[in-house]
DNA sequence: AATTCGTGGGG
DNA sequence: TCCCCAAGAAT
């Protein structure tokens, strides 16, 4: 047996009873698919009665206001969703004389249909042979296939489409892509896949190199970390206080301020009582002119949760590195756009800077 | 191509 | 508590 009459066995044996499947009817099988993107089905299943009772057919739906299919959908999330379904409803009316289209190439350009929910449609619905590759299917054939593309890349899709587009059944592609789907959400589970009853087991890549941890490939994106900087802006007269930023981390050879980094969110009173206000300050006659003016500055890689206290002193501050600028020569040093920012907010730059 | 959009469940 | 991530699409 090929893989579609294996999955298709497992498929007519062990499938869940989901009410939008019973009918095969498209506006069911479209309201149930935009539900379920990016949405379990045990979160979306009470919408989807909810949804279908409220607006039983495109009519319906078109002619609600468009609040109404919002308070719906209240509580569901992504809700463009639901824009675009009421979107889309409208256009069917009118462009399709309330007719929902059969055709992939016309499903696919309605507003919040994208590749998966049009083949989904289109296979399901109308027995077009379209593969539809969603998070589940990914996992499959990634596993099942061997295949080391990343899932979350342009090229690496294009790999994974062709994969399921060879595989399907064209004969009947929706059950095909139901029971790829089934598949991935009952048994090639993220974590702890079920493969001692999965029907593919004796022919499954992962299986036999035991890598199904391993499948499938994504580029994971580092995950931002945080950093928690306060800077101390100490003016004495005419003079700022500014330091340069060594090589070997962020923004480096540009110029900031004397700077506490913290691990956590620290209270104020806490950093500027210790022994860095000590070793710092003692003898400088200093004074806390504001208190804290916070930034939040997104780099590519980290969130910098930024504030600035200003501090004027009546003697010269002890910091390494630290060196004494005159207010109306700041403009001629290099600062990271964090940095500008805030000059320019707090009115520092006596000139306007140009850049 | 990389971001953004929500919420809830499980390890 | 934190992190992953789940029937993706639009920009």
């Amino acid at each position: 047996m090929n893989v579609s009459e294996l999955i298709g066995e497992w498929y007519d044996r062990n499938k869940r009873n989901l009410a939008w499947r019973e009918e095969g009817l498209p506006y069911q099988i479209w309201i149930s698919e935009i539900i379920l993107q990016q949405t379990r089905v045990n979160q979306g299943t009470p919408y989807y009665f909810r949804f279908i009772r409220q607006f039983p057919d495109i009519k319906t739906l078109a002619d609600a206001p468009v609040n109404e299919v919002l308070h719906c959908w209240q509580g569901l999330g992504y809700y463009t969703r639901a824009r675009n379904l009421h979107k889309a409803a409208r256009i069917i009316m009118e462009e399709y004389n309330g007719k929902f289209p059969e055709e992939y190439r016309v499903i696919r350009k309605l507003p919040g249909i994208g590749d998966y929910t049009a083949a989904a449609i289109a296979s399901l619905a109308f027995g077009e042979a379209w593969a539809a590759v969603d998070g589940n299917v990914y996992r499959v054939l990634a596993r099942y296939l061997g295949i080391t593309d990343p899932i979350n890349t342009g090229p690496g899709k294009k790999v994974f489409l062709q994969a399921a587009n060879d595989l399907l059944d064209r004969k009947d592609p929706g059950k095909h892509n139901q029971a790829m789907i089934e598949l991935g959400a009952l048994i090639c589970l993220p974590r702890n896949p079920a493969c001692d009853v999965c029907p593919l087991q004796a022919s499954c890549h992962a299986r036999q190199k035991n890598a199904m941890g391993d499948l499938p490939v994504k580029v994971k994106k580092p995950k931002p970390s945080h950093r928690y900087f306060t800077y101390l802006v100490v003016a004495m007269g005419d003079v700022i206080f500014l330091r340069q930023r060594a090589v070997g981390d962020i923004w480096a050879l540009l110029y900031d301020f004397p700077l506490i980094e913290t691990e956590t969110e620290e209270p104020i009173g806490k950093l500027l009582s210790g022994k860095f206000w000590e070793s710092t300050f003692t003898g400088c006659e200093a004074v806390i002119i504001s208190s804290a003016r916070e930034y939040r500055h997104i780099l590519s890689h980290r969130i910098l949760h930024t504030r600035f206290i200003r501090i004027e002193v009546r003697k010269p501050i002890s910091y390494p590195g630290v060196i004494q600028v005159k207010r109306t020569d700041i403009k001629a040093f290099p600062f990271p756009e964090l940095i500008s920012r805030y000059l320019k907010e707090e009115k520092l730059l006596t000139i306007s800077q140009q850049s």
